[in-house]
DNA sequence: CCGTAAGCGAGACGGTACGTCGAGTCTTGGG
DNA sequence: CCCAAGACTCGACGTACCGTCTCGCTTACGG
């Protein structure tokens, strides 16, 4: 039986060699100046075509729609600000294994908290996390390259723990991350209580006493 | 120092005692049965006032925006549901307490997780949460008529479980809740993996054995 | 053969004898005063119930439309201001017969000029012209009622001339009132060049040259 | 004095080279359609739009309103039609100089009455007329388009007949055009008595007996 | 080295929905 | 049963953006 399908879209890519890297980031600046400035509600794939001095076609041309726009451009942010940071551009940290689980964990936390709490990184993190919840593509690519790498540091740094005896053999360290961030995430999105520093040691503590091996 | 805000308009508050009881279900009904059948994003005020054969300018009236319409009418589909469940309209139920805390609060989190995968609450749970990440007004209603209710049972069932021994005394229910609630709720808002009766099972015993009174 | 006709509106006209007098000219007063305030476009017959402080059902009552309020604001208007000038409210005066008819009738036509460019008439006079080209119903009561009257002085004045032999036996006075009037509404209507006493005059001239009687 | 004027919006002419023709035929033949079919006071912007199958922002991009767009059509209408008639496209026809006065504006103001009994012509040119009336703009722009032309046409032969010694030499062309168009259009818009050949023949004898040559 | 086929800025286009306004109808409560 | 008040349905308004579609114009490549 052949293939009916009607053929779903060529929709000839572009030819991304010639693609101009000026407008690229003319773009990224003012979707994150827009929605810094307005809010992503009000910020319009037409304005920031307009802040960017570019066409419309241009933002058309390379992304699918205005929250692909900003993933693009969150990503990049990060990119640019981690080489601020340490020289190189691998784009991230490792947690760092100074042998006490519970200060490197809290470290971390306290950093997420902190960034979590930072304006700059707010609006569009919320916006693309509320644009992920709704919208299932997006939410993958959101996960995947943003939540995802961050989780994995705390996976790896667990599973250190694990081999070095620190918790419990049978941890999941998936679960664990969970354990860790989960309710960090949950008081950010729904406000619930103020995000602290004291309230990142607490999870840490509360959640190491349930992993520690079992005597 | 007077206060010099612009005066944030009046706007006239309409006499509620003549409002039309049979609009408002209409739009209840149709708001409902858009979300569900067409998503949130696809679905309009428009489309609302004409599906509940009501003018625009009554939507208008009584809510300012898309979100504030579907929370309400959430809301009201929950105090029916429940209404019809048991005869009171209370509007919900308290955790039952038997005694042995992990089976009580295994059993009303594997609930939360049905529900969370209930299709029927999914697409308009999810839009109002989405909503409520980016717009402050909405997710402090959302947090407070359909969030913290909810929390207020596990709330209650952990601190009664304190008084009898059964955590530690030194236990704070509020972030106990959120050890529990929070990884579920992240890997729903997320999709990073399947929400289970597991999980939730395996949620608990970690967080039981976090909370367990010190020997 | 039975009228099939639909029963064109019963529409139960309400009991005249039990109307508010005081709405009624609260009504008229809102009206004029709206119109000469904002223009007769952007005069509202919910503006004119909110000014009168009246409800909208009380014009509806008693209205069809905004042209018919406005139409019997001005005639109430018209008959107001010629109480106030002569004594009886007969409505009208007729144009007096001195034996000389073109000084008579340049009096009258510099009097309507006057008028014509009398800003608190014009508003309204403009406006019910305006719906009277477009709403054959209106325009009929618009003639009938302001319009006609004010030509039948003309034409009463003229037949005395006649009779007189001051003009030609054979004229129709009719078409001599047009002859008169046409040309001072064509400028008034298109605004092409300014009404003004001359222009009256000329006109009276011109006319009755060509009415004079056949040497 | 500075001009303190709150700039009174640019408004960003957009760039006419690029206006699609193809739109603009549409739209004037929906708005013609829709007059004639409807009548102007329930032909909407928007069901022109529809009708035309354009987006209503062409529309609003280049009109400043719904009677700007008819006037437009109308205007667009004559000079269709004149093409149609003479091959040429000058947009009307001098009016015949034949030696004999009378019969010429007999000929000339008869084909205007035919006109304006004609239902074609009717309903536009009662709307903008009405318009105009109440719109100064509009109504410039109606005198200046429509009616000024059709004048001067008379103004010049009645010129050629002063020079010719037709008419008395002290004759104001424009008082005696109007003198012929005044009681024509009074008739019209007022409706006061039915427009025919006799009427406008009577019109011309009379006038032309007041402006005969003094002996 | 020179066409020619991209990408590009610009912005008009057909649409959809917005949020507002007013029309005309209906209901409630007071006199 | 008239009236003031105002909520209701309906439909048009004029605006804002959507995503698509030409336009010329650069700008790099491939014959």
């Amino acid at each position: 039986m052949p293939d009916l399908t009607p053929e779903p879209v060529p929709k000839a890519v572009p030819d991304a060699s010639r693609r101009s890297e000026r407008s690229r980031r003319a773009i990224f600046d003012a979707a994150l100046a827009l929605v810094s400035e307005s809010g992503y509600a009000r910020t319009t794939i037409e304005g920031i075509a307009a802040r960017a001095g570019v066409g419309k076609q241009t933002i058309y041309r390379w992304w699918p729609s205005k929250a692909a726009v900003l993933l693009d451009a969150f990503l990049d942010l990060q990119v640019r600000a981690h080489e601020a940071m340490d020289g190189d551009g691998d784009g991230g940290s490792e947690i760092p294994d100074t042998g006490d689980l519970a200060a490197d964990l809290k470290r971390v936390l306290r950093a997420t908290v902190d960034e979590m709490n930072d304006p700059v990184f707010e609006a569009p993190t919320r916006a693309l996390a509320a644009e992920g919840i709704v919208d299932p593509d997006l939410g993958a690519r959101f996960t995947e390259t943003l939540l995802e790498p961050q989780l994995q540091y705390y996976v790896r740094r667990i599973e250190a723990a694990r081999e070095a005896g620190d918790v419990d053999p049978g941890t999941d360290p998936r679960l664990a991350v969970e354990l860790l961030v989960g309710p960090l995430h949950h008081r950010w999105i729904h406000r619930t209580l103020p995000l602290t520093h004291a309230y990142a040691d607490a999870l840490v503590d509360h959640v190491l006493r349930g992993l520690a091996p079992r005597s």
